[in-house]
RNA sequence: CGGGACGUAGCGCAGUUUGGUUAGCGCGCAGCGUUCGGGACGCUGAGGUCGCGGGUUCAAAUCCCGCCGUCCCGACCA
């Protein structure tokens, strides 16, 4: 490509709206353009890399044996309604409505609409597995888009779905899928981690995400540098602090007046202890069913954690299953002002059952909420002073916990999610009459499985990873072009010289299929040197007056900026096997 | 949804506090000339509903009201 020619405009100044690196260099190289909050257009460039990762991602759905499909992004609301995620989803869906007033959604991901296919299709133990791909765009009107194709309103997503007659069937369907990441992921040059996670919306038991390592990441992950264990944040859980039983001998619990101090910080400034020296006290409503029995009413809750330490909502939900835990928000406090929030200790009288994490030992005594308004106590003693219902692993693991599998000191790191596979189960295949007859006759829901990536998020998360003060550098996988090409022609005696000879360059590198992108503008050195680091393409080709008197042209290689020469007649077959096929 | 900031040429910004000729600067763009191995220089030029609507005023980019858009922080941690 001449880029004399090309769709391109590189900006000098960085875009006001960008944050992050990615965005701020995809915008300046002009391979992207904002179009509405979370929604982009696609330059040239740009549109290249998204193929090359959109292929990359093709090629090994079928190596796994899944097969691709197209399901419509238009869908109706009604086929929502069967799965109940119509609610479940709620104002995260983009909604429209046809022109007799039916319904729909723009796609944020097609379980129902893949389920009801196979479900009309299917129905034998013969027909199974089967594992069906697309790779299309996808809509979620984001509670906060941010960080430029990071979080998108829409975005292109590769999602494959799973069916299989029963459960050994789903694990092996997974673990092809599985692999398939790992290896996508590998040729896309991210460094990147497989941990445990929360299933979400999506729901289903077994699920891992794909997490690429960047500081900018929105999730955080533990994980253990001595095991392979790695988890989400939210969903990781940390070896249990063995339980103390010898019980300390205190003096007697004494309340303190500590006005206007709800918060950990200000009580342990004023009383003057430390964090771990205090008891945090969540409140939360266990909903629907009395813990004894009762009418059925919002009970309260109390989740007790060390002061230093978080409670993880996820972990506290497990721990009172199956009923289920909402921790108190502002309205709820409203509705009940005889709770005094921020002054909460675990020997609440009308509390219907606490919870307590295992490192709230008896050897200790203990800081905590009075129980009312603008006091606390000290020499809060457990089993003298409160009791607890049930003992749960409640905080959120922080660096240096022990790691659940093997003790040792878990490190953190954040990420950028650009994966994500689920089994399934029968959620979907019950909702949606996907059944199948066995061997003896009897019907079944088919099992599924169901597993995303974030092709986009791919782009800018390769991007995050892979550039420097310059700009962009990509690894040749993604490129948009192998071969950045440029001519310094000038206007010297010699510029006639250089112009042929790196328009005969430019013709011998396309004859020999290398993609090469060829600045032949005229613009001076500075600005094509300038421009060529902000593209990124893996090496730079210059040919000058200098190295033509010579017979060389000058390699330079983008990401580690080693440079050599190449006599004229040798470049074309130093740089060929470095070429990657677009779709 | 709560809080904050912003909206002036394709991009980045000044001007708004204290209303007052033809609304400025840099980059980019067009023309001419010089230059040519790390974002060169000179001259000339094009390009603006000052986000939109309403109001105040002799006069509004500037003041007031409403709306729209964009970005940031938060949205259960007591």
């Amino acid at each position: 490509m001449r880029m004399s020619r090309l769709f391109l405009r590189t900006l000098r100044d960085d875009p006001a709206d960008a944050e992050v690196d990615s965005h701020r260099l995809l915008v300046r190289a002009g391979y992207i353009r904002r179009v509405a909050s979370g929604i982009y257009s696609w330059l040239p460039l740009g549109y290249r890399v998204l193929r090359r990762v959109e292929q990359i991602v093709r090629e090994e759905m079928d190596a796994a044996g899944a097969q691709e499909v197209w399901l419509p992004i238009a869908q109706p609301l009604e086929l929502w309604a069967r799965s109940g995620r119509d609610v479940d989803y709620g104002p995260l869906m983009f909604r429209l409505r046809d022109r007799k007033d039916t319904g729909y959604c723009l796609s944020p991901t097609a379980e129902e609409v893949i389920t009801g296919i196979v479900a009309g299709e299917y129905s034998s133990y013969r027909d199974l597995p089967v594992t069906l791909y697309q790779i299309n765009w996808k809509y979620r009107d984001e509670l906060r888009p941010r960080f430029g194709l990071l979080r998108g309103r829409e975005f292109l997503m590769k999602d494959a779905y799973s069916f299989d007659a029963d459960a050994d069937g789903l694990k092996q369907s997974y673990q092809q899928m599985y692999d398939a990441y790992r290896r996508v992921f590998e040729r896309c040059g991210l460094q990147f981690r497989s941990v445990e996670a929360q299933a979400g919306e999506i729901g289903g038991d077994v699920n891992q995400e794909f997490m690429a390592v960047a500081a900018v990441g929105e999730d955080e992950f533990v994980w253990c540098p001595s095991c392979e264990y790695a988890a989400n944040t939210e969903a990781a859980t940390r070896r249990a602090p063995p339980r103390a039983d010898a019980p300390v001998d205190a003096p007697p619990m004494a309340a303190e007046h500590t006005p206007d101090l709800p918060g950990i910080a200000g009580v342990a400034e004023h009383m003057e202890v430390e964090y771990g020296d205090m008891l945090k006290c969540i409140a939360f409503a266990i909903e629907g069913g009395a813990v004894d029995g009762g009418d059925g009413a919002d009970e309260l809750g109390l989740a007790v954690v060390p002061g230093d330490r978080e409670v993880n909502p996820y972990a506290l939900a497990a721990a009172v299953a199956p009923r289920s835990a909402r921790i108190y928000d502002d309205d709820d406090f409203a509705a009940h002002p005889e709770i005094p929030k921020g002054y909460i200790g675990p020997h609440y009288e009308g509390a219907a059952l606490v919870v307590a994490d295992p490192s709230v030992g008896v050897d200790r005594a203990w800081v905590t909420g009075a129980n009312r308004v603008d006091h606390h106590v000290r020499n809060a003693v457990l089993g003298r002073d409160f009791t607890v219902d049930v003992w749960a692993d409640l905080v959120v693991v922080a660096p240096g916990d022990p790691c659940p599998r093997c003790g040792s000191p878990l490190a953190i790191d954040r990420g950028i999610e650009v994966g994500h596979v689920f089994q399934l189960g029968t959620k979907y295949s019950e909702a949606l009459d996907a059944r199948y007859t066995d061997e003896s006759g009897d019907q079944h829901p088919m099992l599924m499985g169901c597993y995303g990536i974030g092709v986009s998020r791919v782009v800018a998360a390769v991007a995050e990873e892979h550039h420097d003060e310059e700009g962009l550098s990509w690894p040749a996988a993604l490129a948009p072009y192998q071969v950045h090409l440029v001519a310094l022609a000038g206007k010297g005696g010699s510029a006639g010289d250089v112009v042929a000879a790196a328009d005969r360059l430019y013709a011998e590198l396309c004859d020999a299929g290398v993609d090469v992108i060829y600045d032949d503008r005229e613009a001076s050195p500075g600005v094509k040197f300038a421009d060529a680091d902000l593209l990124g393409m893996p090496v730079r080709l210059t040919v000058g007056a200098r190295g033509l008197a010579r017979g060389v042209v000058e390699r330079r290689v983008r990401a580690s900026g080693d440079q050599d020469e190449l006599a004229l007649g040798d470049v074309v077959a130093a740089v060929v096997p470095s070429s990657y096929e677009l779709p």
